[in-house]
DNA sequence: CTGAAAGCGCTTACAG
DNA sequence: CTGAAAGCGCTTACAG
């Protein structure tokens, strides 16, 4: 990529150092038959050269339409999360930059996608998701953010994130490590259990899960009260009435958690218990929330990068590439809850 | 409106029916000067008669640049909240229609904004908010969501809402209703908390609040929190030991919630202590999200509307209309918490 | 296979 | 105040 020139190159530009017409450059660039290979390669690499990027508004002003991209959203109730916000921040952003309007689409007006989007991204995938088949069927490219048995996707190395987090609790000493998730039917939640289980395994320790339901109005809360629920009847059992808080002897000193959502509603209910973290349970998350996950020990995911890669997953999708997976690494961030 | 015809209107179709040149249209539509208030009246009730549409991408090929809205969103911790979510997507969609591009800002990204975008609208009020003059200053026309002292903003009768909520609990014989809120501070939710007083004045009760903390990671966990400790102490209160709670004499029977958010939380306070809804405590909340709030009893917002018409106004903003403050309805939906 | 030319919908100097 | 014309960057018949 050559510095930013002031005005960006133009399809003349490329005739000119070609000594070709534009129609020939046009028909190069967008893989039109009618022209011999020796001038399409010569074309298309001083269009590399000059970072050649075609104006989406003259592109639109002759199709008629825009470059517009359906951003298909999951169910209602994984879609309103704060990861999602990020999500679209950043794709919005990423597809502006290629010249391409993000439009938003509830899953289930994945019907009405075509009429109006050109191509699509798919997040969320829940069970019996069959919006990436439907629009294969309709010719529609598109790109999953997620985890996908076939077509373009781009997805995390969730399973190594968890393995990350969980390794790095047995280091510091943690040996009764419980794995908090929901929805563990979900795919890439999936992935995160397997990634526990494998630094469990790998570190002799014995595996265990505080699962939660899966309609969940709201990830924090609900983890709070299921760990709040425990941790009650911990006490309850517990030798010294009235006192009714034992937690001297907790069956557990570290939580693995699937979200950062998940570890934040258990944060607070070992506050309200009184238990302290880190030094009695250490507690790590999943995503690195901007802002709320500040102090959390958790796994980052570059969701920019993402987002990034997402929209250019969808160009090579457009241009009728092979289709292809990409897996983006996660780190551990070591914070203060470990 | 007219039905949608197969080609969109166009500059030649007015110029046309109008019987002037499309340079007339054009300095007619872009409010330039240069052209008879007769001649220009007349266009505008032409164009509004087809319901013509510019070409986003013919205005990006002359400008050679889109017309980039920056959305620019509030402080991290409110904005990465389900109802966002909601306003985001219709801002996308409304804004697409008006072949514009929407892009998203942080909050303190608003520097950047003059750089890449031609207008902006403003989300998530804040204490010590100074986008509104920053831009001003700069001249980049801005619409902000929500109440505004000045310049073009639309907002909802938030205490229209609340009163609403509350009269409707006073006429469901409720005698003794807290108004649950936090962030007293914020300038609409302190409309909500009037339109909760208006009410209850008005029925001569006496106002109680459960007032929540200003910073919050969540606002389900953090209304559970507070509701479930001050449940626990009123047990704690009762004369009957060993069975901790005694909640036949409650010191309230509802409960008027500032969001939904904060009467999800309350409703799970409320049935881990086995306390029955509505029987003997009812409960309200304010926004009316899809999913969560299917079975709440809640004040409705049109966030579609609300996304609408800001985009409306930011067209006026864009023409240098003088500034207006629009103030949307509100609804009350009756189900089955109340 | 290659090029000259028209045209997508609009804005904007340039003439009247 | 009003209009004819050029041109934004590209694609696509239409001729060679």
């Amino acid at each position: 990529m050559t510095r930013a020139s002031a005005k960006a190159a133009t399809i003349h530009e490329i005739a000119k150092r070609a000594g070709v017409s534009i129609a020939s450059v046009s028909r190069a660039l967008n893989g039109k038959p009618g022209i011999s290979e020796g001038l399409r390669e010569h074309i298309l690499a001083i269009s590399r050269e000059i970072d050649y990027r075609p104006s989406a508004a003259a592109r639109q002003l002759i199709s008629g339409k825009a470059a517009v991209v359906g951003i298909s959203l999951g169910r209602k109730d994984i879609e309103l999360r704060p990861y999602y916000i990020l999500l679209y921040q950043h794709l919005t952003l990423a597809l502006h930059r290629q010249g391409m309007v993000p439009v938003f689409f509830a899953h289930d007006q994945t019907a009405r996608l075509p009429d109006s989007a050109g191509a699509a991204i798919l997040l969320g995938e829940f069970p019996g998701d069959a919006r990436e088949a439907w629009l294969g069927e309709r010719q529609v490219p598109c790109v999953r953010v997620g985890e996908s048995p076939s077509g373009f996707s781009v997805g995390l190395d969730e399973r190594h994130g968890l393995y990350l987090a969980t390794r790095h609790l047995v280091e510091r000493g943690r040996r009764h490590i419980v794995f908090v998730g929901g929805e563990l039917a979900s795919p890439h939640k999936h992935l995160r259990l397997m990634g526990y289980r494998d630094a469990l395994h790998e570190a002799g320790l014995e595996e265990r899960l505080l699962s939660l339901p899966h309609e969940v109005v709201d990830a924090s809360l609900t983890s709070y009260r299921y760990l709040n629920r425990w941790l009650v009847s911990l006490g309850k059992a517990s030798t010294e009435p009235g006192h009714d808080l034992a937690f001297d002897n907790l069956p557990f000193d570290a939580l693995a958690c699937a979200t950062d959502e998940l570890a934040l509603g258990c944060l607070a209910a070992l506050e309200d218990h009184g238990i302290g973290v880190p030094q009695q349970v250490a507690v790590t998350g999943f995503d690195d929330l901007p802002t709320l996950a500040d102090q959390l020990t958790t796994v980052r995911q570059d969701i920019e990068a993402v987002a990034e890669r997402a929209v250019v997953l969808l160009g090579e999708a457009l241009a009728g590439k092979p289709a292809q997976h990409v897996t983006l690494p996660v780190e551990l961030m070591v914070r203060q809850t470990s």
